[in-house]
DNA sequence: AATGAATGAGAATTCATTCAT
DNA sequence: TATGAATGAATTCTCATTCAT
């Protein structure tokens, strides 16, 4: 009974959380981030300010709140397919490429993705971009240091080169104008990305 | 005599102006763009604060001012170097990714250029990749274009192309964390960026 | 039986309203009254915050609480003691006193005291003295008066003149830096008081 | 000229300055320190909330320059009447006393100092009589080891003497319920304090 | 009785911008 | 042109109090 209890408030709990950090997400989007108040937040989260400070500590909090929260998930996700050993350098390098460009490209999302393009709005994504490619770029060396030493791929230092790579990669979202260049876009990419890094063998689908 | 006495004002003005440039140029180093007050600016420029208003419509003008001084001249430098039809596209397209680097490396934007890493400093960065983007993304496709045509390079859309090739070379930056590693660093970029585009001669110093 | 019951029910609310004054009272010493919120209060009382107003009606109302709580059962003593017509006027008076003094000095409330002391907390220091003051400045006329009546004592007004005793007692906690220090000070005190009085006979111990 | 124009620049920004500080001095005894927002402040002052801030740090300062202004000016001549060894001890600290009464009595201040014997006002009270205690009881301290040497009064240590002597002089403005009980009053507080104090003399007018 | 999430009015402070001199 | 005092809307954050469970 108590245990149910606790349960169910808990997830109000969360429930109420995520409405703030959805209703973040969408102020942001529409206003970025500097512009967009905590009243802003609370009014589009149908909650009052108070309850706000409720569940952050600051502004700054849930800013730190929705980035960590679009790559949470992510991370791990693109880490295990960055490390699958059943698969060659290069196709885990495009399989990271994939994964990495579904962050934040959720069914929600969608617009985001665009609304980030404005510049008034580049903050939250570079505050997510940080970390994500802080948390890629070890990794993506490590593919490529792995493709190194397989004879896959010709590079220099591998920590500079998954620089370039994320570099790269990180392009794409302004390469593409259109949603339906995506497929065409990402195709590219792939190519560029693998040549780039001296691969010679047929660029994999 | 009045024509004297228009131009030595006309100079005081501009001389006015360069000073709040500068002195925005040295807080938004210190502080941070969003953090910098024009109380911080005028004070630093020793300028009263109606003078800033004098000179520039609002806290925005002078930010984009700032940013446009740092593209300012570099960028009629890239074109023609993107376009001097004496040499080859490959050529053409390094030439162009080491001007680029060179944007906010002179000596006084030395610990700008660092200060700009800064997260909170992003957004202005931002500002800047995106003017200078903005201008080169298509020079950049054309040199592309023309290297297709020449048949040095194999590339999709040439406009999709030069976003890759910019998003690597801004990464640039990143990958240099030691001033004696630029060479080495650059020297791998280039071959990362030619090979990317299926250039497949030797790659130019 | 529903006496007994009643009986427990009302000591159970005893005690949980006497928990939240425990914590009131040691909140307040140790952040200060003004900014010790409700949420401390009941955190320190391991309650929840409706329960407080269930007990309470309102912050001040606890506050006040704290107050009279402090001063309650030291009015009835003081009072028996100055109108102890075994005793003259001048031993009434000093017992009076000595019975001020003890006020807030019990066991647990010996920080509390020094923690009154503290500019910002002088705000309750003043509720409660004003309360003391209040109940005590007719009492301590009325010995005056008695006192005046006896020839023991030469004074104006004897409310007046109250006025002055009572100021003078409340400076001892200020008067004493060190606790070793208060058997004189409380010697010299009621030589002041006494004399300041026109009382001539010899200082009784 | 210039020197004309910093010296009306400077009386005005003075009279902005004391405007605000009169503005405080009348909101404070209306509503009480703690309860007066800065928002009360300036528009008492009929001046923006901005301008407040040009002139004090923040809302403690203003407080702190109130009380500083109403002790001002009179711990000079307090101490210089204590000083004056033109008098014998018993009329320095007559004068004394006398002269810490005027504190905060003048003619703007007459409702002050009744609103600030309501309770939710004692904390400026007591903020200003820290400060005037904390300078005067080292000055009254060195009045009665004066007089003691002098062989004009007796008492243990003056440095207590003094605490017991102030706190009867703080209590004058309780005993005086109404202004034309003042002069009696003073008269006995005199008495009261200097017989405290040993002294056999004729009380000095 | 007890809980604690929710409330929202209100507080202090900042800062881009204006304007009288 | 230059000044800098004045402005006031906007912002972040607090906390006493309420109320559905």
């Amino acid at each position: 009974m108590s245990a149910t209890r606790v349960d169910r408030s808990t997830a109000r709990r969360q429930s109420r959380r995520q409405a703030l950090l959805d209703a973040a997400l969408a102020v942001f989007s529409e206003r970025g981030v500097a512009a967009a108040s905590v009243d802003d937040i609370v009014r589009a989260a149908g909650s009052a300010k108070g309850t706000f400070y409720l569940y952050f500590d600051s502004k700054d909090a849930i800013v730190n709140a929705v980035a960590e929260g679009m790559v949470e998930g992510v991370g791990d996700a693109l880490e295990s397919a960055a490390t699958d050993s059943g698969l060659s350098p290069a196709r885990r390098l495009l399989t990271l490429g994939g994964a990495m460009f579904e962050v934040g490209a959720g069914p929600a999302e969608r617009d985001l993705v665009e609304a980030f393009h404005r510049p008034e709005n580049r903050a939250v994504h570079d505050r997510m971009s940080e970390r994500i490619v802080g948390r890629l770029a070890p990794t993506i060396a490590g593919v490529i240091a792995d493709g190194i030493a397989a004879g896959e791929f010709r590079a220099g230092d591998p920590g500079r080169a998954a620089a370039y790579v994320l570099g790269a990669f990180s392009a794409l979202h302004d390469a593409v104008a259109h949603p339906e260049d995506l497929g065409p876009a990402l195709a590219e990419l792939n190519a560029f990305v693998l040549r780039g890094l001296g691969y010679e063998g047929e660029v994999p689908a």
